[in-house]
RNA sequence: GGGAGCAUAGCUCAGUUGGUUUAGAGCAUCUGCCUUACAAGCAGAGGGUCCUUGGUUCGAAUCCAAGUGUUCCCACCA
């Protein structure tokens, strides 16, 4: 780097050296405002004001609401990128509604989430030496709303870094009193309908912490198992029939051995009876197309106490049920053999067992998938047991009807397909967890095992009574209610819409946009909207913005566990709410995945530079009275340009398009803004600028401010208050709506850009400096290239002139907007390199002509096109021979 | 095993009911620049077998079929 320019930066302030301009002189003051954008104080100064101003509450009025409930984070949560992602397109989507006059109205809260934070709890006891199953129910919850109080909603706080613009007075947690009395009536409601029901069910058993499982506890491993084939006996037969097992000491539970009603090796056997070896118990064989031909030898044991699918196949043949493990995974009196024995250890003398009575065939490795305890790691074992049920198909029917027919509209619409065909093909819903955080299931039991549905136990002695049933010592069902259970009222809720259904529920339901990810599409969404249509009889929400998974740079999904998410935080303290924001939806086109790069948040904070720059470029200049009439082809073509961009952007932004909105705005700003319509209207250095050029300027900078602000907040209003002093504020400033557009001036304007790209490209390729003019000279007729005087204008240094016949010397041509255009230098040079690119041009030109007269020949195409298609050929044919003549003509030129 | 999606520049993606050129953007790359708003910058350039093969059509990146690759969801793995 050359040693003639300094910068110091002093507290702020900007001094500047050049030892041309300021001999005498070490430094120099130049401008307060310092020349990089400093996010961190602007941010909670803006935030603050917002917060005390109020802006972001919402009370039902007049103005016509626009409304979106969070999706609710789990208390124990910590933000990540993807909260990052989501909540950037929600405030984006408030914002924007609150500046176009709507009541904006953003309600946060948490969700329990009673698996991860019970697991959390239980967490944080084990590390204080407290067992879970040493505390009562009552003092587990005890420690668990003290976590929540202590822990809890630190996502909330985090969010307000990022610049949500949440109404935090309206903050709900799933399990406020009020929320949680909802979910409970809501239960007995649906059971009074007939919609609940209770049901047996295979649920995953741990049998070490001897506890149920929710499926999400369970995690798969793959691993290598032995594969074990049985032979069983026919009964008054010497033949044998072999089954293929991985777990031999479940034959003590068998109840049938099944075939496929096509396996013609087997279909003497179908009928009759085999016999269990070891213990010889007779079971049927049957036949069933569940049965894989193919696998192992064809034919299965059938143990309905301990797989879910024999539980299926016993339901459907009438089958036994044998259950043959104790609580603690050790075999019960069921089992008859090795009776106290732990399931593994009873296996080995199985094996032998059998190995000794021959009737063990072969034994082969299989690689399976085994489930195991996230508590314990123990191999889960499937244990029949009471379960809650919601009947999904009696309820969900208008939950599909109302996306099929675009009342609730998908973004993407992609996810339609997978919505469809999970609602058509919906399984029962299991509601009960084995937990103790959560909603406690309304249900209460005598000591016979009947029960009642009743929200307090006075109530529940009432029903009993009233049927005549003993009810001494009736105790509550121990399970919670499934989260989601909970959080499918989310949007009803939270406006309270059950227990004051004429209160404000009628102003805000139904919401307006959803914004979540696909991956909960049917856990949540699906069930909110058929929550809305029972409860509400309406949809709870017009818009579902379907966002990606953040991955890293290898497409790993982002995760604690794999340590590849930065902190969010972090990244707002580096770069700022706004370059974050930005650079996050820089990448994110709805529904699909962002591969996350730190360069993007770069990129933001570049862009929060250079808007910074401009601002500083206008505060910079002084003003004098007047009208300088150069700047108004720019000043046209710019009001032009930026017209069209809000109407891009607005449209866009209506099809939920926001990173192509986005980028329209980004390149309006970057490019047409800054480096062409500021560049071209900017003064000499020193020199004043008219009043008339800066306050349009001014005007336009306001209008980008505004347009910008749904997207960065913080330095929209930081810089919206420093160009002009005001009273209001940009968050409540009118969003800015397309005036028309002038398409002559944006057209001639690009014209105009066109033409200058070129004959820089000409001065870069021939080493000619910005400093040596040019003359620009124009072949054919001048009016049709109106856009000229704004060339001229803007390089100044270049004339035009009409010129019909030529005979200059070493001219350099190109073509812009089917025109040509001639540059003699004052450099040899090279004819050939000339030649070769005029050459390479009528090539091309030619090959398109082909393409285009090889159509219009087309009788058919001719006959069967529309008159405009063929009309819009017929013009590129005539260009295409137009600029070919042309460029004919300049190669003859060249000799 | 059932279902859905995707495949376009080195990367991430647009490409609107098939017709505005022989396909666009951002990033990355390359070249030249300390130029009084910004080197976190300016100016310019290069880069594509639109996965493959068929089909429909006057016309296909776009519609259809098959294949290949890939991602996700659900169920399961005797």
């Amino acid at each position: 780097m050359q040693e003639t320019k300094k910068w110091r930066n002093y507290s702020n302030h900007l001094y500047f050296y050049h030892p041309k301009c300021f001999p005498n002189l070490i430094f120099v003051k130049i401008m307060e405002i310092s020349k990089t954008y400093s996010p961190a104080e602007i941010e909670d100064k803006w935030y603050s004001h917002w917060m005390e101003n109020k802006y972001f509450h919402s009370e039902p009025d007049g103005r016509e609401p626009y409304t979106i409930v969070i999706p609710p984070p789990n208390v124990t949560g910590v933000l990540h990128m993807g909260h990052m992602l989501n909540n950037t397109i929600q405030d984006v989507l408030i914002r924007r509604a609150r500046m176009m006059g709507k009541n904006a109205c953003w309600v946060p809260g948490t969700d329990h989430a009673s698996i991860s934070t019970e697991a959390k709890v239980v967490g944080m006891l084990r590390e204080m030496g407290i067992k879970k199953s040493s505390l009562t129910r009552d003092q587990f919850l005890e420690y668990a709303w003290q976590w929540k109080e202590k822990y809890g909603g630190i996502i909330l706080s985090q969010l307000k870094k990022l610049g949500a613009s949440c109404d935090w007075e309206r903050t709900s947690f799933t399990m406020d009193p009020g929320y949680y009395s909802d979910v409970i009536d809501v239960f007995i409601e649906l059971y009074k309908r007939g919609f609940i029901y209770r049901g047996l069910r295979m649920i995953n058993w741990d049998p070490e912490a001897k506890t149920a499982l929710s499926n999400e506890e369970v995690f798969y491993k793959d691993v290598i198992s032995k594969l074990y084939y049985v032979k069983y006996k026919i009964k008054d037969s010497e033949q044998f029939i072999t089954v293929a097992t991985t777990r031999p000491e479940t034959i003590l539970g068998d109840s049938a051995i099944c075939v496929h009603p096509e396996d013609e090796r087997y279909a003497k056997f179908v009928g009759k009876t085999a016999i269990v070896p070891m213990i010889n118990r007779e079971i049927p064989i049957i036949a069933d197309a569940y049965v894989e031909k193919d696998f192992g030898t064809g034919a299965l044991k059938v143990t309905p106490a301990h797989d879910e699918n024999d539980y299926e196949l016993g339901k459907k043949h009438q089958l036994q049920v044998i259950d043959t493990f104790n609580d603690d995974g050790t075999l019960n009196a069921n089992a008859q053999l090795f009776v106290g024995l732990d399931r593994f250890v009873a296996r080995k003398k199985v094996v032998a067992l059998l190995e000794e009575i021959g009737q063990l065939e072969k034994v082969e490795d299989l690689k399976n998938s085994v489930g195991y305890s996230e508590r314990t790691n123990a191999v889960v074992e499937k244990k029949l047991s009471m379960q809650w049920f919601v009947s999904m198909k009696e309820i969900s029917g208008p939950a599909l009807e109302n996306v099929l027919n675009g009342n609730i509209r998908l973004h993407p619409n992609k996810f339609i397909n997978t919505y469809k065909h999970w609602m058509e093909n919906v399984r029962d819903w299991c509601i009960s967890r084995q937990l103790w955080w959560g909603h406690r299931i309304p249900a209460w039991y005598n000591e016979n095992g009947d029960f009642v549905v009743a929200k307090t136990q006075v109530q529940a002695e009432k029903l009993f009574k009233e049927k005549n049933i003993a009810y001494k010592n009736i105790r509550q069902d121990d399970d919670v209610l499934d989260t989601w259970a909970s959080s499918w009222l989310w949007p009803i809720s939270v406006f309270d819409g059950l227990k004051n259904p004429e209160g404000e529920i009628t102003y805000y339901y139904p919401t307006n946009t959803l914004v979540t990810a696909p991956e909960i599409l049917f856990f949540w969404v699906a069930r909110m909207v058929i929550a809305g249509y029972i409860f509400e009889d309406d949809k709870p929400f017009s818009d579902v913005y379907l966002t990606g998974i953040v991955r890293d740079k290898q497409r790993r999904k982002m995760s604690k566990s794999l340590g590849n998410s930065p902190d969010p935080l972090d990244l707002i303290e580096l770069y700022g709410a706004d370059a974050v924001r930005l650079g996050m939806l820089l990448c994110s086109p709805a529904g699909n995945d962002i591969i996350f790069d730190e360069k993007l948040i770069e990129q933001g904070r570049n862009f929060n530079n250079k808007i910074w720059n401009a601002m500083r470029l206008i505060k910079g200049w002084e003003i004098v009275d007047g009208d300088n009439k150069n700047n108004a082809v720019a000043i046209k073509w710019f009001d032009a340009k930026l017209n069209n961009t809000i109407k891009t952007v607005n449209t866009h932004f209506d099809d939920f398009r926001i990173s192509d909105a986005l980028m329209e705005m980004y390149s309006c700003i970057w490019d047409d803004f800054c480096s062409w319509y500021l560049e071209f209207i900017k003064p000499e250095f020193g020199k004043p600028i008219d009043k008339r050029t800066y306050d349009i300027t001014v005007a336009f900078f306001d209008r980008i401010l505004k347009m910008l602000h749904p997207v960065m907040p913080f330095i929209t209003e930081e810089i919206y208050h420093i160009l002009q002093e005001r009273m209001g504020d940009i968050i409540v400033a009118d969003y800015p709506i397309a005036s028309e557009i002038n398409t002559d001036a944006l057209q001639q304007g690009e014209m105009a850009k066109d033409v200058i790209s070129k004959i820089r490209d000409v001065r870069a390729k021939n080493s000619i400096s910005p400093k040596e003019s040019l003359n620009l000279f124009i072949m054919g007729d001048k009016t049709r290239f109106a856009h000229v005087d704004f060339v001229i204008s803007k390089l100044g240094n270049i004339s035009a002139f009409e010129q019909t016949t030529s005979d200059i010397e070493n001219v350099i041509s190109f073509i812009s907007g089917g025109q040509t255009f001639y540059l003699p230098v004052n450099k040899k040079i090279d004819i050939d390199q000339e030649k070769a690119k005029l050459q390479e041009q009528i090539t091309y030109q030619k090959g398109f002509l082909m393409s285009v007269e090889k159509k219009l020949s087309n009788e058919k195409f001719v006959a069967g096109a529309p008159d405009q298609v063929i009309d819009i050929e017929r013009k590129k044919k005539a260009d295409a021979e137009e600029k070919i003549r042309m460029l004919e003509l300049s190669l003859q030129k060249l000799g």
